[in-house]
DNA sequence: TAGATTGTTAATCGATTAACAATC
DNA sequence: TAGATTGTTAATCGATTAACAATC
């Protein structure tokens, strides 16, 4: 799969649509209308960004729901198993840990597998979480390598969030998830998304005007 | 404060700035040159961002890195206490109490403050997280009231989190971050974000090609 | 066939960047 | 004063919406 640079704006509807297409497991067919009431975009929209990747409806009738979805899965990278690891167990890493390592006991379509736990306090070193073992976050690097791990959730305190964003990258991770509240950085063929609850509180601090 | 309705896409990015502006404490002035470059956004829209809402800066100078910080802290509303409720203390929900009373209780400069917890578990009820002790939901809407909460945080599972945002509206609430994966439909007034980190690890795994 | 909905092109809208006069 | 940087306007860029021919 090798298309043009397709633009953030549409990678990041592509999930929501996903999911609507998996919500609706018992409809054959849905229309570009249909789909758009129920993601909260507008069908032209949807119409749109599809058409980066081909074309998947029929005239007259709409997209077929479970044929879109696998679509979407392949685009997505869906379709394989995506291995991750997560840096930081404090009570946010080990939150994640446990509900990601959960749904992917209980889901055998849900494809994103924690393969990898690291912390740096040795008390959580050998702990269990959900099947996965704490390990040392010293050996990341190496660790993966070993685990062939793709993607990184980083929950570590913001002054080792680079510090350990570098050794996911040398280790030849692609993307990253992080907690930290610090701007990282890292080579432009790595995909990092900042996902900074505080900046988000401070932003809604806006709407609570009197 | 009443500005005519500035674009999310600004409000977004204040938070960033005054993020800047506290890690630089030692400093007396700062161009819009040097903000740009530490927050990672162009000066020129740093400039077009401030402008919105008034003239900060000086010619040929700068931006008084104290006086723009406390005016950032103004327009976000946060020099003033705003009250929190959080609602699903699961290991999620949990996780981030902590983090937010922590936080509260250590740096008075952070008016964010968590003033109710809310489980629908009884198992939960009564016991303390940082200082604040877990409710029943049931109650949920007078609670808020009673306590003038302005923001709500839903940490509950899917298929509870819009009653709780229903809840949470009718008690008067301005503003909602939801970690749900459901899109939530509440009044207009009330600004609803969605931290949905399923979708945002799908996102990712688009990144993840070989 | 008639009705409906896609894929796609053109029009619109909004956000960012470039440029520069004003001025500290 | 000379140099620097703001606030602001005009130009550009990109994303969304509207419209419609193609076609199921």
């Amino acid at each position: 799969m090798r298309w043009k640079r397709i633009s953030d704006a549409v990678v990041r509807r592509l999930p929501l649509y996903l999911r609507v297409l998996e919500e609706a497991k018992d409809q054959e067919m849905m229309s570009s209308q249909e789909l758009g009431e129920r993601a909260g975009v507008s069908p032209a929209l949807i119409r749109k960004d599809l058409a980066w990747f081909g074309e998947f409806g029929k005239q007259g009738v709409g997209y077929e729901v479970a044929y879109l979805r696998e679509e979407l899965r392949k685009i997505l990278n869906l379709d394989k198993s995506i291995r991750m690891v997560l840096v930081g167990v404090g009570s946010l890493g080990y939150a994640l840990a446990r509900y990601h390592r959960r749904k992917f006991l209980d889901d055998p379509s849900f494809t994103l597998e924690i393969v990898g736990l690291f912390d740096a306090n040795p008390e959580l070193v050998g702990k269990d979480v959900e099947g996965v073992t704490i390990e040392p976050v010293d050996a990341l690097t190496t660790r993966v390598k070993e685990l062939g791990a793709e993607l990184g959730i980083i929950c570590v305190p913001a002054d080792s969030a680079q510090v350990v964003a570098d050794k996911l990258v040398a280790g030849g991770i692609r993307a990253i998830l992080n907690f930290a509240p610090v701007k990282l950085s890292a080579p432009d063929e790595v995909e990092v998304t900042n996902e900074d609850l505080s900046l988000e509180l401070q932003r809604l601090a806006y709407y609570v005007t009197d």
